[in-house]
DNA sequence: CAGGCGTTGGTGACAAAGTCACAGACAGTG
DNA sequence: CACTGTCTGTGACTTTGTCACCAACGCCTG
């Protein structure tokens, strides 16, 4: 688990990229944004539910997911504490149709920057907009990534970096098949039978909803990473 | 086919975004940039590549597209006429190691921003501002969908929406199976296997490199828009 | 505690899509 | 014409997705 940010009032110093700025776009930012909270499992944004606010992540995860007409999910990205959700909120400036929402997937605290001050920012800081069109840049190659994974990766493959992107540093994930289906875009059964597959090989022990991992070398090498 | 743009001196009215730019800004904007051209078939941009400028695209299509590592490829989006370039030039700010190219599908003729320019733009012109954060968004979006359709939908029903898409108004196109399969990146087989199901009923007529529409409604219903 | 209910995971049969290896057909060129 | 590279067709097989169930589990409630 990463630690909580303690000190609040300055939690600029915790996003890389804003280090840099002056003084002046400091105390803007830090004068013109709002702490907010919100609990597990809240939507932070979604189809007729803009934000209002670009958001900069203090605390837990948030997964931002697409649903299809077909009422199938998948995952698009996780945006974790100390970075922000540009991508988002640029994107609603423009189009209100938007097929994909933000999900609390803990619970989460984050400095909320309303459209009009970010706008101001980016023509005021080149150290802001540099920011900007770099966490841009990090969410669509992660975009690139995923379609790229989507259509020529096999289903093992992913299943073990989802496992090993899940689980972090520990080895025991609470999660269902359900879960892992949606993040991976696939269907629960497959799930399931790659699941035993991976159990039969001794790599990981399940049980209702939760999965042991047992041999972590195994599931890199089968990752290619 | 689309008309070439006659009035170069001016391409600016061109784009629906830029109509409301201010006098200087426009000025700024013709005086710095640089009309260019390359043939079909001309790398863009790409691995190794990064471009300097951000382009504006004047006549031709150019198609981004992605290599995998083993190297399967699939079409990311295109960028037609009175369209810029702005996801891959900001993207490129940031990151070098970029798994997408840009190739001119056919003799293409842009305006060239040099990325400083483009940078002082941005900073200095709201509405500049407004059209690069739209343009963005446009592609993000188009990103989305790729996901969705490769995740989820049928390839029969792709195969339609794609011969549709390429066939603009008129009902000959000049393709062959392998280039459909890596606008839907798919296998070649999979696709002369489902034009032939297209052709068995009547829908295309198929002749090396070229595909006929005869049925354009048949596959619109498929295509399912 | 028994019964009921929603969630989770397991299974088999089948359909759709991707892979592999190879063959034939065509167009252009010398 | 023969040669060559490109384009398309085909069969056998694997992988993945779909559908219709069922069984086990945890929890709640009477």
């Amino acid at each position: 688990m990463r630690q909580p940010i303690a000190d609040t009032a300055n939690w600029i110093s915790r996003f890389q990229g804003l280090m840099q700025l002056d003084q002046d776009t400091r105390e803007q930012l830090l004068r013109k944004s709002q702490i907010i909270s919100a609990p597990k499992g809240a939507v932070i944004f979604g189809p007729g539910k803009s934000p209002e606010n670009m958001l900069f992540l203090l605390d837990g995860t948030v997964r931002v997911q697409q649903v299809s007409e077909t009422g199938r999910e998948i995952l698009l990205y996780r945006i974790t504490a100390g970075e922000s959700c540009v991508l988002t909120t640029a994107c609603l400036l423009a189009y209100e149709d938007y097929a994909a929402e933000g999900i609390a997937e803990t619970a989460v605290r984050a400095a909320a920057l309303p459209r009009a001050i970010f706008d101001e920012l980016v023509a005021s800081s080149p150290t802001f907009r540099n920011f900007v069109f770099t966490a841009f840049s990090k969410r669509i190659t992660d975009l690139f990534h995923v379609i790229d994974e989507v259509a020529f990766q096999r289903i093992d493959v992913r299943l073990a970096q989802g496992l090993l992107d899940l689980a972090g540093q520990g080895d025991h994930l609470a999660v269902t098949h359900q879960q892992l289906a949606v993040d991976l875009g696939t269907a629960r059964e497959v799930i399931s039978r790659q699941m035993q597959e991976f159990q039969r090989r001794g790599w990981v022990r399940l049980a209702r909803g939760t999965v042991d991992i047992l041999d972590r070398d195994a599931l890199r090498h089968l990752s290619g990473r």
